[in-house]
DNA sequence: CGTCTTTGACCAGCGC
DNA sequence: GCGCTGGTCAAAGACG
């Protein structure tokens, strides 16, 4: 079954410039992609993603006055943040895009017999979110959706090119 | 022992 | 105004 169809669907609704880091999965070609740009889809992904009306400068979450909706203790909704929804095709809820998420919700949504999960970035100055939710039409299908972008680079990636950029600056010496 | 997940409760927005 | 729904908190438990 696995690998016959696309991997993912993928709809990004932001000006190149606001994209965030990609996910690193290392079966979907992210950088070509997303270098792409929209208009660089494939006609067989289709569009349903979201949007964003205003994003800040660096895309952090600082609030900005517009933002009026604040929560108890300072949790807030409706942010006007950029956000980006995946398609993913996998058995696996979980994508794994090169960041450390922490679990911080879990939710039973309306129209779907899948529950809608709430992660955050674990990175002290990062507050970007990501909501994974199972589609109910095709289980095989996880959306993932996220929100604001990161402030720091991937970790895994670092972790993967910094031996090799050692390498690098040490041929370069002769 | 530190980190992460689970889960029930809380709160505010929205539609009626 | 009320009830439903989605998003978040935070305590407790699980895990490596």
């Amino acid at each position: 079954m696995e690998g016959q169809n696309p991997p993912f669907l993928f709809t990004p609704s932001l000006p190149s410039s606001s994209l965030m880091h990609p996910p690193s999965d290392p079966e979907i070609d992210w950088v070509s992609l997303l270098s792409a740009g929209p208009s660089g889809l494939s006609d067989n992904m289709p569009m349903m993603m979201e949007s964003c009306s205003t994003v800040s400068e660096n895309g952090s979450l600082e609030e900005k006055g517009s933002n009026k909706e604040k929560r108890r203790g300072g949790r807030m909704k409706r942010t006007t943040r950029p956000r980006f929804a995946f398609q993913t095709r996998s058995a696996d809820d979980i994508l794994d895009d090169g960041y450390r998420w922490r679990k911080y919700g879990q939710k039973a949504v309306k129209n779907s017999i899948y529950p809608r999960s709430y992660y955050r970035c674990t990175h002290h100055t990062c507050n970007v979110k990501k909501q994974v939710q199972r589609l109910s039409k095709d289980t095989s299908i996880v959306v993932t959706t996220y929100e604001g972008i990161h402030n720091h680079p991937c970790e895994k990636l670092m972790e993967t090119l910094t031996p090799l950029l050692k390498q690098m600056q040490f041929l370069s010496r002769f």
